[in-house]
DNA sequence: AACTTGAGTGAACACTGTTTACTTTCTGAA
DNA sequence: TTCAGAAAGTAAACAGTGTTCACTCAAGTT
């Protein structure tokens, strides 16, 4: 009976599969999933595409753990950023704009890790179905719903607020924000007669207006 | 010489043009641009594949036409309330909820309206730079301009406000609302143990966040 | 040593958008 | 009315795509 929790042999699979993963990623990075052709994936390992299949399913799951291992790298950065101990404004904004950051900076991974939802993953776990909680996404709404909540115990937010109502209004507000960032080139791009904005300025100006719309009271 | 400014022939090719077109947006309108196929298509309206590229220089163009009568008609629409007389709040908040609703009803224009931009029309145009003005999108963010510079103006909106910077905010608001209610089914399902909230209550508590962010004051 | 399991493959299937060379049909002018 | 030229339409091919099948070969198990 053999002991080993992975065995030499499964050790040896991971590793191939990681290389995959690795050598996808960095195709998809650049050109994103219609870009990612098995045939050319499997020439850049060394591999016949038949290959493939030993390791994936499918393209589909192959980009589904893509996109999955992206959304770990969001919820990690927001995660560490919601357990600061600084002011709550500057957390929230900072949670933001990480969030919008990181995606901007693999715009294929965003897009991609919404606009293929409804087709892959069949219906979206959402807030109140099985599985959403454990999703990275369901993680990361989480947190956002934990902030809120947060907020109006504080005082700082209208008491009326559902959080998990909020968190969803909140999480709309910001995804539009990100996918407009994120493929509108010159997004956002203002009249020539006006001092041009920056793009981080743009985003601390949309949460501000995000934060303001909870807000109890302001003057 | 021929006065008619458009010769039978002339009419004859937009009727075909028309009629691809038209069995184009039943199918995009069921399954999107992947489910479109220039065989398919072609073989709905008994021509050859190649025939399609008599009327039309690709498949991008093509689809490309659809998506901007997708969003004539949503100019349309918010054209129409927004000319409105009935209160100011009202017309907001019934111009989001329309906004959304027709993009729920056609969730493949509306999504491929906003993916495809960076890949087939280069540099989308945004507001400032030429070409937008004229866009049917552009004629929609004008629109909201309009609206918001209202508000401004009527002491309902903060006086600090400059609209165009806050109509791409709250634009991108309803942007992020609209890609979650179009490709997230259950979209806003809430927690068991709550009542469940429509869709459209969503919205309007959506479109109440928004506008609420821009306001002076309330209570 | 025999048997099973898994990795890996070449070739094929069923698609895709697009182009090329070709035929047919229509049209505008001499 | 004839006739050149343009436009409409096509079959076949090109270059891709995701995926499967039948197969080989090596590693591990009994």
């Amino acid at each position: 009976m053999t002991v080993s929790v992975s065995s030499p042999a499964e050790r040896r699979r991971n590793k191939i599969r990681a290389r995959i993963l690795s050598a996808a990623e960095r195709v998809f990075a650049r050109e994103g999933a219609e870009g990612l052709s098995i045939r050319r994936l499997a020439e850049n390992i060394d591999y016949s595409p038949a290959a493939i299949y030993k390791y994936f399913k499918s393209k589909d799951e192959l980009v589904d753990e893509l996109k999955e291992t992206f959304f770990e790298l969001i919820l990690e950065n927001v995660h560490r950023i919601a357990d600061t101990s600084t002011p709550f404004d500057e957390r929230a904004r900072d949670c933001v704009a990480t969030y919008v950051r990181i995606a901007v900076e693999k715009p294929y991974h965003y897009a991609a890790a919404f606009a293929g939802e409804a087709a892959s993953d069949g219906p979206a776990p959402v807030d109140g179905e099985p599985g959403f909680e454990l999703s990275k996404k369901g993680q990361a709404f989480n947190v956002l719903r934990g902030m809120i909540a947060e907020g109006v115990e504080n005082g700082v937010f209208r008491s009326d607020i559902d959080p998990s109502l909020a968190a969803k209004s909140v999480w709309a507000s910001m995804h539009g924000l990100t996918m407009m960032v994120v493929h509108i080139p010159s997004f956002p791009a203002l009249k020539a007669d006006q001092a041009t904005m920056s793009r981080e300025d743009f985003i601390l100006f949309h949460a501000d207006q995000v934060i303001r719309g909870l807000e109890a009271h302001h003057g």
